[in-house]
RNA sequence: GGGCGGUUAGCUCAGCGGUAGAGCACUACGUUGACAUCGUAGGGGUCACUGGUUCGAUCCCAGUACCGCCCACCA
């Protein structure tokens, strides 16, 4: 006998358990069957299990199992990502314990204790993914940094670097000051934030003075006076040091007669300043600010394509920490190179009116100076915020703020408050500095064109379908990828440098910084190992080195690797090349996960198998980071379909709803709102977590989740477990697993089989179309509010009646439909429906094998028996209604009375003996009985156009009675005016569709016969 | 600024051209031999607003208001 409720916590394990050791979770590799693949988001190896998670994982867990059940090859891939930036930290973290830096060490012995961290700690989320029911074919995990993973990445980068799909260019970044190194820009979360805007004066060479106008819209003049300088706003002073030019708009007439001249940046000695011209660009807008700006290519990324398209030079003026750089030469020696390089600058200035540099050639006109140079002793070593306020303090102590009237009347510097948006990195949280450097970019724009059309041309469509639309949106907008990150946990970029052997001797030096890479006269070595790419070297040397030279190249760094080469076999020289330091974005890897798990490029079993997969399951905040750059990796790299193009990594992409407390917050840990799911787990046990996740997981864009909720599930468990103790205490069970339903005598249980039918039908039709809400739903509603509320309740008269005969039959089917409410639940529930499963198997039929590997049933229409569900439709109406009147007129729940059938057909009457038992008992009548004529002393109903006559005059309020059937036909007569006017209406009659024209006119009938029935009632209430 | 979405019962949300739904909460009654983590019954909605299309609109279309989210961004 089963206890009186289940107990998760002992179950689950052993349960779990079970599984494993059955190898329930690896492939059937059943040939003849069909492939099911899903390969999970890889968590990061650093993560504990989240209740995003939790949703996502649940949700392939249901179609893992549900698939499995029917009879698919399916392989759920599971594994987690090495998460560059977030394990760095982590361990740099634990380092930190020791009072230890990443830098004490070195890069190996780094990386090492990576590995060694990932041993003890990493991959939690895998034990806790198992107490979830996970049921991954965990044999097959994989890490993106497994060797097969990184061998796959090296393959993918040299071939795209080899197309010319990936380069080296130095462009603006976002860099992450924090973690000093280089970030994508879906990495930087840009946050409204409060700032200031101050007003400088950028006096004009020379003191050199014009008519400053400005006019209203009218064109009359609001304000006229001569100035000597222009007025420039800025939310970042500290990078007027930068500033290459200031531009205003061509258009704008005030500053037309200074457009050409130079002007004075007003920081730093005064002796030694700056001066720069002023340009004209369209990227100004005339009515903001002072409508003039600052131009500072290396700090800012408008700047910087204003900066690139007049040709003005970029100064980098912050080393990686974001303070101002110290490794410049001394500043008053840079001073007066750089006052010859502003003559130059003029001399390619055109002075014909359009107020641009001339680049002839197509090239920067000005000569490249380092920023470093152009720090004043001063400020240099300053953060960048200390420097912005020393900056701020001495332009205003030197007189250049521009003044205005303050509240008291006196004079002070207008500085506006203003709420800027400011970019974050969203590991670091600190602000991002736009920086100028040599990075790794990915020809992103070329990849997303064969990523865009497969969605276009449905080779893999998202669910919901609008989310295809946030893709495309972003694919059309898409920039080149920096895939180069400075950290030294992932994998390291296949790519050695060496010198270059050609050209001038004065560039053969590979200038090495740690930091930024070799950024110059070098030699690019693209290779998947060391070793070929020192035979890329060895080639390139032989090709370039001519036997008189080779004395020239032998390198003196020890710390390289070499080749040693025997030209002609003759005379040895080295040739030193150096692996570039940097690693790649994590989401390289991850790009490649749906085929670099299961072995390519190896042409594996697994891969022609499971390639492509049959869904993504994922949420919609990484479509861009991941489910973009997989199709795009996919479609360049995939195995080939039949059109021997490579296919698209999943056919469908499932897009979930993201995790919100109750009150619709993001959770998260320093709101302090996150649930947990493990707690949730021990309080209410997995089944109640899943299933209250797949009752929730509905096509919008955010879910509430609740304790409540997942109470209200738990309890649905165990609504469960009583019905299937129910059926054990009355030894309902299907001894051979199967049920003709033809063979059926009793209509409750011939009615039953054809609800198990349906709800298979829609809980399935549900699951296919990932309405994993439905699914559950109807899941919940049958058991709970079909079989356990009416045909449990219906069939008590037959377990315990005489009929030996029926009583075995309802057994038989009461046993057969909780066998397929196990299967129906077991994707969502998988725990307690394998411990019923099993538990039930003790004092009934052997079951074989464990409820994960039972088929899904295909019920056919064999099932269904119309007749039997009328019948029972009748019953249940005729029940609920006696319950309702009873209700409503105040009959003592406890009070049995007498009930007559009046007036209705024989097919009824006949209905109401054969469920005489269960109808007296379920509506708590003494007897039921069809008769002519209602008896004395009956006040009256309406079931189905015949009357029902309880025998309950004496124990109501016959006014109550009154006023219920008054409130009723009231009602009624509404709704019925409503439909004769509707049936009036010639227009409805000829435009309609016949059928609902003859609904309605049914729903006229029937009401019309209900009304008379509750007026004769009424009449007899007043004969009382 | 560009894009996407929302507004339905007290709460959270389904629904979708033809009688407004669920869960939770609420009210009343109830220990009927599986289950009080339960049962029975009940109350509760001008489906944001304004127009349009239609025989008929919560649903389709246009607009308005408010609320979200994503992307970009004015120095």
């Amino acid at each position: 006998m089963l206890d009186s409720r289940f107990d998760p916590s002992a179950a689950e394990a052993r349960l779990y358990k079970r599984w494993e050791e059955l190898g329930c979770f690896t492939p059937s590799m059943d040939t003849a069957a069909e492939p099911y693949c899903i390969v999970i988001p890889p968590p990061n190896v650093t993560g504990v299990l989240h209740m995003g998670h939790a949703l996502n994982h649940t949700l392939q867990d249901v179609l893992v199992r549900f698939e499995r059940m029917r009879g698919k090859n399916v392989l759920w891939q599971p594994g987690t990502d090495h998460a560059g930036i977030a394990t760095q930290m982590v361990v740099e973290r634990e380092l930190a314990k020791e009072g230890k830096k990443r830098t004490d060490l070195t890069r190996d012995e780094f990386t090492a204790k990576v590995w060694q961290w990932k041993a003890q700690s990493g991959g939690q989320i895998v034990e806790q993914d198992k107490r979830l029911g996970v049921s991954a074919d965990w044999s097959r995990e994989r890490f993106t940094m497994d060797e097969g993973l990184s061998a796959a990445v090296r393959k993918v980068f040299v071939q795209l670097y080899n197309e010319g799909l990936i380069y080296r260019d130095k462009r603006l970044v976002n860099w992450d000051p924090h973690f000093q190194t280089a970030i994508s820009d879906l990495e930087v979360e840009n946050r409204e934030t409060p700032g200031h805007m101050w007003h400088f004066k950028y006096p004009l060479a020379g003191g050199e003075t014009y008519e400053y106008m400005e006019k209203d819209e009218d064109g009359n003049v609001t304000l006229r006076e001569t100035r000597d300088y222009i007025s420039i706003a800025t939310t970042r002073p500290e990078t007027m040091l930068g500033d290459g030019a200031v531009a205003v708009h061509p258009e704008d007439a005030r500053y037309a007669p200074i457009v050409g001249k130079l002007c004075e940046i007003p920081v730093g000695p005064k002796e030694h300043r700056r001066l720069i011209p002023i340009i004209t660009d369209e990227y100004p807008d005339p009515d903001f600010g002072s409508g003039a700006v600052k131009i500072t290519g290396a700090h800012d990324f408008n700047d910087y394509q204003v900066a690139k398209r007049a040709g003005i030079p970029m100064y980098a003026l912050m080393d990686e920490r974001g303070a101002m750089r110290a490794d410049g030469a001394p500043y008053a020696q840079e001073a007066a190179a750089a006052k010859k390089r502003v003559d130059t600058w003029l001399d390619l200035f055109d002075p014909s009116g359009a107020g641009r540099f001339h680049s002839p050639a197509g090239e920067t006109a000005p000569e490249d100076v380092s920023g470093a140079n152009l720090v004043p002793d001063a400020y240099r070593g300053l953060d960048r915020f200390e420097a912005r306020a020393r900056v701020i303090a001495d332009i205003t102590a030197d007189g250049n703020a521009v003044m205005v009237e303050g509240e008291d009347g006196a004079m002070v510097p207008l500085v506006e408050d203003k709420v800027i948006m400011q970019p974050f990195g969203d590991r670091s949280g600190v602000v991002i500095e736009p920086m100028l450097t040599d990075q790794w970019f990915v020809n992103a724009e070329e990849l997303s064109k064969e990523a865009r059309a497969a969605v276009a041309d449905g080779r893999t469509d998202f669910v919901p379908e609008n989310w295809s639309k946030t893709y495309f949106n972003w694919l059309d907008n898409i920039e080149p990828w920096c895939i180069s990150r400075q950290l030294w946990w992932g994998h390291r970029i296949p790519v050695w440098y060496g010198r270059s052997l050609s050209g001038d001797p004065n560039t053969l030096v590979i200038t090495y910084n740690e930091q930024l890479g070799p950024v110059d006269g070098r030699q690019i070595f693209c290779a998947s190992s060391e070793s070929e790419a020192l035979e890329l070297a060895a080639e390139y040397a032989r090709k370039e080195l001519r036997l008189d030279e080779v004395d020239a190249f032998v390198s003196d760094e020890s710390t390289v690797n070499r080749i040693d080469m025997t030209n002609s076999g003759q005379v040895p020289f080295q040739y030193p090349i150096v692996q570039d330091p940097d690693v790649l974005d994590t989401w390289f890897s991850s790009a490649l996960w749906p085929f670099s798990t299961l072995g390519w490029p190896d042409k594996t079993k697994e891969l022609e198998t499971f390639y492509p997969g049959a869904v993504l399951v994922t949420a919609f905040d990484i479509i861009f980071f991941w489910v973009a750059r997989m199709m795009m990796m996919g479609l360049k790299f995939g195995p080939k379909g039949a059109d021997s193009k490579p296919m698209v990594p999943f056919k469908h992409v499932y897009i979930h709803a993201l995790v919100l407390d109750e009150k619709g917050q993001k959770m998260s840990k320093s709101k302090g709102n996150a649930m947990d799911p493990l707690e949730l787990i021990d309080e209410y046990g997995a089944d109640a977590l899943r299933f209250t996740m797949a009752r929730l997981a509905g096509m919008g864009r955010n879910i509430r989740l609740s304790r409540q909720a997942v109470e209200g599930n738990r309890n649905f468990g165990t609504k469960l477990w009583n019905a299937a103790r129910f059926c054990q205490m009355n030894e309902c069970a299907n001894w051979d697993g199967e049920l003709d339903p033809a063979a059926l005598t009793e209509p409750v249980n011939q009615w039953i089989a054809g609800e198990v039918a349906a709800a298979f039908a829609e809980t399935t039709a549900a699951l296919e179309a990932y309405r994993f809400d439905d699914g559950a739903g109807a899941a919940y509603k049958f058991v709970w509010n079909t079989f356990c509320d009416w045909y449990l309740e219906l069939i008590k008269p037959l377990l315990n009646g005489e009929d030996e005969e029926a009583k075995a039959e309802t057994r038989r089917v009461a046993g057969w439909t909780l066998d397929q409410i196990l299967k129906l639940l077991h994707p969502f529930m998988p725990f307690i429906t394998e411990e019923l499963w099993g538990a039930l198997a003790e004092h009934g039929p052997a079951r074989g094998d464990v409820l994960m590997r039972q088929s899904w049933p295909r019920l056919g229409s064999a099932y269904v028996n119309p007749a039997a569900a009328a019948e029972m439709d009748w019953v249940c109406d005729l029940i609920s209604e006696i319950r309702s009147f009873r209700a409503d007129l105040g009959v003592p729940a406890g009070a049995k009375v007498p009930m007559t059938l009046v007036g209705a057909p024989r097919a009824n009457r006949e209905r109401l003996t054969r469920h005489h038992a269960a109808i007296t008992a379920r509506a708590r009548l003494e007897t039921a009985r069809a008769e002519p004529a209602a008896p004395e002393g009956s006040v009256t109903t309406v079931v189905g156009g015949a009357s029902v006559a309880l025998r309950i005059a004496d124990l109501i309020d016959v006014a109550e009675a009154k006023a219920r059937l008054d409130k009723e036909v009231a009602g009624l007569n509404k709704e019925l005016a409503g439909l004769s006017k509707k049936l009036a209406n010639p227009n409805f009659i000829a435009k309609a569709p016949e059928d609902i024209v003859a609904e309605n006119r049914q729903r006229l009938a029937d009401g019309e016969v209900r009304v008379d029935k509750l007026a004769a009632a009424r009449a007899g209430l007043d004969a009382l």
